[in-house]
DNA sequence: AGGGTTGTGAGAGCGATTCTCAGTCTCGTT
DNA sequence: AACGAGACTGAGAATCGCTCTCACAACCCT
């Protein structure tokens, strides 16, 4: 699916609040535009410093988006959580991270890899009774400052 | 690389705790042999519970392991860090993950799918200005207790 | 306007992990 | 065999990301 535009962005993600009972208050609208403007996952530490509220409430938020649906929490390494958009508000991707600053940068291959991955992981989940499998691919290694 | 026997792990893991000027004590061979015996990744908890020494010396020592690369730290999801033994003990793999019950299983992908993965993966890093970059490729969905 | 529900912010609380430190063990050297 | 330097251990304290609590504010619907 394509990037939304931010209209589009912001009146998904409330409708997608509303479904879960919540609002789509400034600071959550706050939230989602870090995120958007970012284009990467941001840490914890990142969003609180960015000036979208208190550490609690920020916390509270990203757990109120993640349940409707509008941001994943994204596993990398490293002491903060991370988050980003979810996928289907942008676009299917992976990430390189870099495994001594914990740096995280979006990056996409090519299509038929992406299927033939697919295809394997269909596959692997029927035999071992797995449901709802998706796949999660990052490269790790050392970015260019690191080097 | 294949799997190596028993004699030869430890062997190899005493030599690279040398070479990092470690010792390799009772309490680090109970903790490799745990992982041995496992062949899956362990949750700190399941470490501690295992009779396998106190917290503190626990954590001490899979951290000692890391530093010497005899292990490696799982990031899957839940709330305790997982450890395995290093892939140049064991062989190359991947990482089947329950996001209910963050139970993790061992799997291999074809090996055609590995070498293509491989391929695009150094295309990538080359164009991003990473360097020594490896793929991580996990499966997650439900397994089948937590359906 | 009223009542019920949801959101907010400050701080307390929690829990996995790390640190500290005093005492012990090991090993190479004499 | 005794010694000394450095590695190892274990118990508890400390740290720190994160979550919870609670009193208060904002919102929505009738």
């Amino acid at each position: 699916m394509m990037r939304l535009v931010a209209r589009d962005l912001h009146a998904t993600v409330a409708e997608r609040l509303r479904g879960v009972g919540q609002r789509y208050t400034p600071q959550r609208e706050a939230l989602v535009a870090a995120l958007e403007r970012a284009r990467t996952p941001l840490s914890t530490a990142e969003i609180v410093r960015s000036r979208t509220g208190p550490q609690s409430s920020v916390y509270r938020n990203l757990a109120v988006l993640e349940h409707a649906g509008v941001v994943r929490r994204v596993i990398a390494e490293g002491e903060f959580a991370r988050y980003e958009l979810a996928e289907d508000l942008t676009e299917h991707h992976h990430h390189l991270i870099c495994s001594n600053c914990g740096r995280v940068q979006d990056v996409t291959i090519p299509p038929d890899l992406e299927t033939t991955m697919d295809r394997a992981v269909d596959r692997l989940a029927k035999r071992s009774g797995f449901a709802k499998v998706r796949h999660r691919l990052d490269l790790i290694g050392t970015c260019r400052s690191c080097a």
